[in-house]
DNA sequence: TTAATAGTGTGATAAATATCACAAATATTT
DNA sequence: AAATATTTGTGATATTTATCACACTATTAA
């Protein structure tokens, strides 16, 4: 199996850095450690979920067959777990997790995870912590998607990138055009008519390497406005 | 203060039921049971959140104030926790909380709450198994409300509110038009123009005590094609 | 290097929905 | 019972966005 400590991991979850010696040994001999390519599945809608996936390097993107066409439900930058409420939340996952950029992930018997909640409070309460964080945010963005229009949405995406994603106004962007219509809820189409917009307004710079945010100001009003 | 005695409640969530004879004891002592009219606050956006709100009977609205208007999150009926997500995600409380009929709320002390988790692992994994569940139901949620028209988000919720919160094809509409409207985002004019010609076509009935769905598998097929 | 495939941008048009205005109906308050 | 407030339904018009088609650009595979 694989050799890494997970004790001495560096990237370890708020979760984990509550776990024992001792439980450090047992998740050692129940998870293993897997390396992605972009765009490779790491975990897929509709198949058994027996283990928690926990993102170490790398961006990725929860997806799901929508009613119509795919929906990208939110993108997730390391380190964080990117798989609990499939796992614990029904038998079969209902949502897909692939690799936006190279990406490494530690499958975590859920068994043994189930055994850590049960027996180490410190940990199940960051956990809960964690995921009642996201259900804020997927509140908040709720309300945006609800009440935005394209081009707010649009900047608010690209703001959250540089911000929460990137943390810089420079920034590879990993998504295509198409990818973000489905992250935002809107066709590429729209999406490429905005994002030629902010560029032809000098609001963004496009680039092969990326996207630069020219008026991060500016950027904000539109996507609060919506 | 309170009569009530928790241990004996006939509602308690899955997660109470893993609390022993002295869980309880300390719970009836943290906690009290308070009555709601309809259209009464439970939990107010932006006020702090320092306690954990269980809905005993009723039903209620988390909503709170997007972009441009109120946007509702979700209906809740009883028995369930309504305000988790904003007492462990976040200092303050990032929605609110309405009564849609008369409901009880029992308020708990959310230090002796987050005891519970820390010393009992069941009650812990209970509590995230619900916030995992409720994760799922925002993705699938996320994403009708991105790919589908309004007519199929109205179908949706109505179907919704029968098999979901009423149980019954027969039921008391708790939202006007303008809070549906909030609820699936549109405006309360469509609504109504969509509630109109489902009541034209005799595919739903609206009378004065409420709402009858006449033909439910019609409306589930304009619901699964949005 | 070339061919095939995928992604993007743009124009034109169609569809969906919001907005506005207003009257009628319903609910609540006095 | 009457007055007031709120909600609802409808018509007309404006706005936003999707769709379609197509050409161009970029990437990947052979």
């Amino acid at each position: 199996m694989n050799t890494h400590k997970c004790k001495d991991c560096l990237l370890k979850s708020a979760a984990a850095l509550n776990l024992n010696d001792s439980e450090f040994e047992i998740l050692e001999g129940n998870s293993v450690q897997v390396n992605f390519k972009k765009g490779e599945i790491i975990i897929k809608q509709n198949a058994m979920s027996l283990n928690v996936a926990y993102l170490r390097t790398g961006i990725v993107k929860l997806h799901l067959q929508g009613p119509s066409r795919e929906k990208i439900l939110r993108i997730v930058k390391a380190p964080a777990y990117i798989g609990i409420p499939t796992t614990f939340g029904d038998k079969i996952n209902r949502f897909s997790v692939t690799a936006l950029e190279e990406a490494t992930v530690c499958f975590i018997d859920s068994t043994l995870f189930r055994n850590f909640i049960y027996t180490n409070g410190k940990f199940a309460y960051e956990i809960l912590v964690e995921l009642c964080r996201n259900e804020l945010i997927d509140y908040q963005r709720s309300a945006s998607q609800a009440q935005k229009q394209i081009t707010g949405l649009v900047a608010e995406t690209l703001l959250c990138m540089s911000d929460n994603i990137y943390e810089s106004d420079n920034f590879n962007f990993p998504l295509t055009r198409s990818e973000m219509g489905d992250l935002i809820g809107a066709s590429r189409e729209s999406v490429s008519r905005v994002l030629t917009d902010f560029s032809n307004e000098k609001i963004i710079e496009i680039h092969s390497n990326g996207i630069s945010l020219l008026k991060k100001d500016l950027l904000k009003q539109i996507s609060d406005k919506g």
